[in-house]
DNA sequence: CTTGACCTTCCCGTGACTGGAACCCCTATC
DNA sequence: GATAGGGGTTCCAGTCACGGGAAGGTCAAG
């Protein structure tokens, strides 16, 4: 099949799939015409990239977890330690952001939000580490 | 004060310090040995834009930030509605991850992690949206 | 024969820096 | 005066995972 084809079954653009070839990822044959031709197996690996990816696997994770669903022998404790990375990674991320919020959230609570030039959230902002302003 | 003392003040490394002159947030003069030389109001500006961009605001939220901080007669709207647009995108992000996470959490859990080859983890992934393997 | 959809490669741009090369400036020491 | 070091400067390339668009080849239909 052609590239939209493949697009249209994996859910990838075009641009991401010929993108994928190039870093090497897959490598579907080529037709006379030097358009790439993808066989069921390319698109499978193609749908198979595109929800790893779409649980924030990093490119190199995906190349590790397509080795490793290719590898008929590997062993399941391997994809699990990287899964396992992968969440506590996912785990610092949300740790970061919730405390980002929390401290937004009170510099937007306490702003009064009206037509008053005064606002805390600016205030905070420019306050120096050691409470110098 | 030079950059390395701008640096140590805000907490910035200088390279940043630099990349912020490149594209325009600060102006620091020039002493006449070609260095820059930081004002103490520049070195506030540095250290705003450190505690804003540490709370996760872009660039150009950070020009805006800024722009309504020097702005002696701007309104405290302005900016609380820059914050909370910004903490929207916070929660987005976070909902986001927690949704991944759980997908991804779940996967490890049915995992069995030892040495067989059979992973549940590999095969989701593999699993066509169609439900054909 | 032309139109239009599709394919190809190639190059530039993204955001917010980071690293490194090549070179200038200033002070201190021998 | 030479040298060593620790500043500073500019510019270029790379990061990550693509996306946009140009210039041009290919194919099926009318």
């Amino acid at each position: 099949m052609n590239i939209k084809d493949a697009a249209a079954a994996s859910g990838l653009p075009a641009k991401t799939i010929r993108y994928y070839e190039e870093i090497g990822l897959i490598r579907p044959v080529r037709s006379e015409n030097g358009y790439r031709d993808f066989s069921e197996a390319d698109a499978h690996k193609l749908t198979f990239l595109a929800r790893a990816r779409g649980l924030g696997f990093a490119i190199e994770d995906c190349r590790a977890l397509l080795a490793l669903w290719e590898d008929r022998d590997r062993a399941s404790a391997d994809v699990k330690r990287l899964a396992e990375a992968h969440l506590d990674e996912i785990d610092r991320k949300i740790a970061q952001l919730t405390g980002l919020r929390a401290s937004l959230s009170d510099l937007v609570r306490r702003c009064h939000g009206d037509g008053r030039p005064d606002c805390p959230i600016l205030t905070d902002l420019a306050r120096m580490g050691t409470g110098a302003s």
